[in-house]
DNA sequence: ACAACTCTTACGAAGCGTAATTGTGG
DNA sequence: TCCACAATTACGCTTCGTAAGAGTTG
């Protein structure tokens, strides 16, 4: 029972959890967290860990600033956490949306790009190489035409 | 032989294009398209055009505004276009990579949002609903805890 | 005196959106 | 005179990184 509440500066938090003194500032003026004063110098409690962790793992997840808010402050007004696991089900199939949306997205340009890179090859066996202006054996005269046309 | 270069005004090739007026400053002030001037009015070529959707292509496919400046200005110095094409490719491959990686990132994340879905769910069944303080029977008493603990 | 922190203030970056204000041709 | 479009200037948004300058504590 000696330490019922171990407290830490601002670099000793940031190290442990792996952020710079600036983030812990930034998250701060932004409302998400309100450590106590030493004077001047700011104490973190374990409560401001706590809420530390939970917005780290928001923005694993890909949520805003604006929206960890939003969901730490439901937190903190209702005990029952009902509105709160409401609203969390809610932004959590909202994202989940958006990123079975971005895959879609990443499949078609990696496509895309594939296509490119072989008409890059392509054009490149086609072509002179570098210093050697005339030598080796041009194989297959493909038109080439490394972007532009065909979209 | 009678519009052997047809010109537009700024909405003109906007509308075309499908981009604001503010983005074709923009990109001219980056340094990407130089239009010429009539007097103090912008007056833009088949070959700015022709830049301009290679520059949209190269947004579509994720890439910055200052990498597709340097390809540009490649493609308008080599005119073998061939340190142009491997320069391509490189970018190309490096893009694949990172959407690649992304992808990965995607489907983690995912992955735990939909455990997180799943909790949330499971948490408002056992819940009393919202005006229903208690009636509906509570079926599995599994720990709730929407999120927080299990990192 | 110096190292090691701490604090505050503020510009930078990416890619335009969104005014706000001022022409200008018809 | 009024409309429609053109131009310039510049702040806003997001999430911190990166100094810069100043104070403190041991």
């Amino acid at each position: 029972m000696s330490h019922p509440d171990p407290l830490f500066t601002v670099t000793q938090l940031g190290a442990e959890l792996g952020v710079t003194v600036r983030t812990l500032h930034f998250y701060e003026a932004q409302g998400l967290i309100t450590p106590r004063r030493a004077g001047n110098t700011r104490v973190y409690s374990q409560r401001d860990r706590a809420r530390m962790i939970l917005i780290l793992r928001g923005k694993r997840l890909g949520f805003s600033i604006k929206e960890i808010k939003e969901y730490l402050e439901l937190y903190d007004i209702d005990p029952t956490h009902g509105k709160q696991t409401r609203a969390l089900l809610k932004a959590v199939q909202n994202r989940i949306q958006k990123l079975e949306d971005q895959r879609h997205a990443v499949e078609q340009t990696l496509t895309e790009l594939r296509g490119i890179e072989l008409q890059c090859e392509d054009a490149l066996d086609t072509m002179p190489s570098p210093a050697t202006t005339a030598k080796a054996g041009r194989v297959k005269k493909t038109a080439a035409k490394p972007i532009g046309r065909s979209p």
